[in-house]
RNA sequence: GCGGCGGUAGCUCAGGGGUCAGAGCGCCUGACUGUGGCUCAGGAGGUCGAGGGUUCGAGACCCUUUCGCCGCCCCA
C-alpha cells in the first residue's frame, strides 16, 4: 500500500458517517434548543494565540502542537482544541459588548501531536460550547446540562459529573503552596523530570496515576476547604442548582484540568469503557481568558465534548444509530436503449426519487443482486417490453409483489 | 518521548525455516439465457507492511523502519 491516513487519524466510511451526522445534528438541536449560535473558525491560527490561551506551562503547548512556519514565514499552529480560536473569534469581531451575554456553540477537529491510542487519537473533533459575560453558577450550570442532556439525547445512561473547583486566584495560589509544602517529602524521592512538571504544576499532582503519589496525596489538603467565600458561594449554588435540573455528580477535589486557563469552576463527565482515555468531555470556569486574548475582562464558562469518545460510549452501549440513507428505487434497465431510461430516471429525481441505477447494463439476475443490496424499496424494470407499452415493472423487493405502473403514474407510486 | 504486543486476500484470521501462499466471510460469473435474498458450481484477488541481513532455501530467524493496538505521560 503506498499511501495511507497519517499516523493517529481515521478515515469516516460512509457505513459511518450516519452515525457521526447523528451526533452532530443531536449537538446542534440541543445547542439551539439552549439558545447557541454555531461559530466555524479556522483550522489553524497564529501560534501564539494557543501560547497565550493554554498556556505555556501545559503538556499541549509544550509538547503536542503541530507548529509550523508558513510560506510567509508566520508560525502557525492546527488548533488543538476548539476554545481558544472561538475567543479569538469572539474578540476580534466584538462579538460581547458590554454586559452582554454570548452563547457560542462548535463541532471542529483538534489536533494534538500525541502517540495514539484507544480514545486519542492525532486528529479527532470536538463539539464544544463557550458562555460568555456571565460570572454566576446559574451559567455553569446551563454548561452542565447542556452537556449532560447531549449525552442522554443520544441514549447514554448514568451520566454522572466529577465537580470541582478551583478557586479564584488568591485562594488557589495559598492552595498550591499548602499542596507542595505537603508533597515535598514525596517528591524528594522521585525522579527529576517528575518533580519538575510536579513543581510546575502542583495541582497535577492530584490526579495523578502513579500509584505511590497517588497514596502519597490520599491526605492531602482538600482544595475545597481554600475556596475563599465568593468562590465557596458559588460552588454550592452550583451543587444546588444541579440537584434542582436532576443532574447526578460527585465532588472530586483531586479534580484538576491539563489547561491553564481555568478558574474556579471544573468538570468532567467520565466512562470506564475507554481504557485510559477515560474523560468524555472536560469543561469549566474560564474567567480570565478572553483578557489574555486581549479582549475585555470576560467571565465565561463552556464545555468541550469529544466526538469519537461519545460515539464509543454510543456504540459500547449497543444504542441503535441511525444507518445510512437507503435509494427508493433501484431502476434495473433491460434494454439498449439508454436514452429512454435516462429519461425516466431524470423523471424520477427531478420528483425528488432517490434513484440508483448500474451504470454497466449488467444481466438482469447481477441488477437485481444489486437492487438488493442497495436496500432500495422498489426494483423499477425498464425493457424494451415496457418501452413499448409505456408501462413499468415495478417490484416490491422486500415482499417480491410485482406489478405494472403506467410511466406517469411512476412517481406518485414510488412516492407512497 | 518511554515500554509491551502485533501487521499474511476487501474483512476476520490460520500457517513459527524446505509445494504453505490458505480458510471463512465478502466480491464477480453461471445453474434452459428479463427477476434479488437461500442453495449449488466455477472464478478473480496477496511484491505475506517496507528495507536490509543470516541461510542452499525466509510470511516464518536477526536488525532497522513504518503503521496499528495496549499502557505511561496527558487529555477529547
Amino acid at each position: 500500500m503506498k499511501f495511507q491516513a497519517p499516523k493517529g487519524t481515521q478515515d469516516v466510511l460512509p457505513s459511518f458517517a450516519a452515525e457521526w451526522n447523528w451526533l452532530e445534528t443531536s449537538f446542534r438541536n440541543t445547542c439551539e434548543r439552549f439558545g447557541y449560535g454555531e461559530i466555524r473558525t479556522p483550522v489553524f491560527e497564529d501560534t501564539g494565540l494557543f501560547l497565550a490561551g493554554i498556556g505555556e506551562g501545559t503538556d499541549i503547548v509544550h509538547k503536542e502542537m503541530y507548529t509550523f512556519t508558513d510560506r510567509g514565514g508566520r508560525s502557525i499552529t492546527l488548533k488543538p482544541e476548539g476554545t481558544a480560536p472561538a475567543i479569538r473569534a469572539y474578540v476580534q469581531h466584538g462579538l460581547g459588548a458590554p454586559g452582554q451575554i454570548t452563547r457560542l456553540y462548535y463541532v471542529t477537529p483538534a489536533y494534538r501531536y500525541e502517540r495514539p491510542q484507544k480514545g486519542r487519537l492525532r486528529e479527532h473533533h470536538q463539539c464544544g460550547v463557550e458562555l460568555l459575560g456571565a460570572s454566576t453558577a446559574d451559567a455553569d450550570a446551563e454548561v452542565i446540562d447542556l452537556t449532560v442532556r447531549f449525552y442522554r439525547g443520544l441514549g447514554l445512561t448514568g451520566i454522572g459529573v466529577r465537580l470541582n473547583s478551583l478557586g479564584g486566584e488568591q485562594c488557589r495560589a495559598g492552595y498550591r503552596k499548602a499542596l507542595l509544602k505537603f508533597a515535598e517529602p514525596v517528591l524528594k524521592n522521585m525522579p527529576e523530570e517528575f518533580r519538575e512538571r510536579c513543581e510546575k504544576n502542583p495541582l497535577r499532582m492530584l490526579d495523578s496515576k502513579d500509584e505511590s503519589l497517588q497514596k502519597a496525596m490520599r491526605d492531602a489538603p482538600n482544595i475545597q476547604e481554600y475556596l475563599e467565600p465568593e468562590s465557596k458561594e458559588q460552588f454550592d449554588a452550583l451543587q444546588d442548582l444541579l440537584k434542582t435540573l436532576d443532574i447526578p455528580f460527585t465532588l472530586e477535589p483531586r479534580l484538576v484540568r491539563g489547561l491553564d486557563y481555568y478558574t474556579g469552576t471544573v468538570f468532567e463527565v467520565q466512562t470506564d469503557m475507554l481504557g485510559a482515555q477515560n474523560a468524555l468531555c472536560g469543561g469549566g470556569r474560564y474567567d480570565k481568558l478572553v483578557e489574555l486574548i486581549g479582549g475585555p475582562p470576560t467571565p465565561a464558562v463552556g464545555v468541550g465534548i469529544g466526538i469519537e469518545r461519545a460515539l464509543m460510549m454510543v456504540n459500547a452501549a449497543k444504542i441503535h444509530t441511525p444507518e445510512a440513507p437507503r435509494p427508493d428505487a433501484f431502476l434495473v434497465a433491460l434494454t439498449n436503449n439508454r436514452i429512454e431510461v435516462a429519461k425516466i430516471v431524470k423523471t424520477l429525481r427531478d420528483a425528488m426519487i432517490a434513484v440508483e441505477t448500474d451504470p454497466e447494463a449488467r444481466s438482469a439476475k447481477s441488477q437485481f443482486r444489486r437492487a438488493d443490496k442497495s436496500g432500495a424499496k422498489f426494483a423499477v424494470v425498464i425493457g424494451d417490453d415496457e418501452l413499448a407499452s409505456r408501462h413499468a415493472t415495478v417490484k416490491e423487493l422486500k415482499t417480491g409483489s410485482v406489478l405494472k405502473v403506467a410511466f406517469e403514474l411512476l412517481v406518485t407510486h414510488l412516492k407512497g
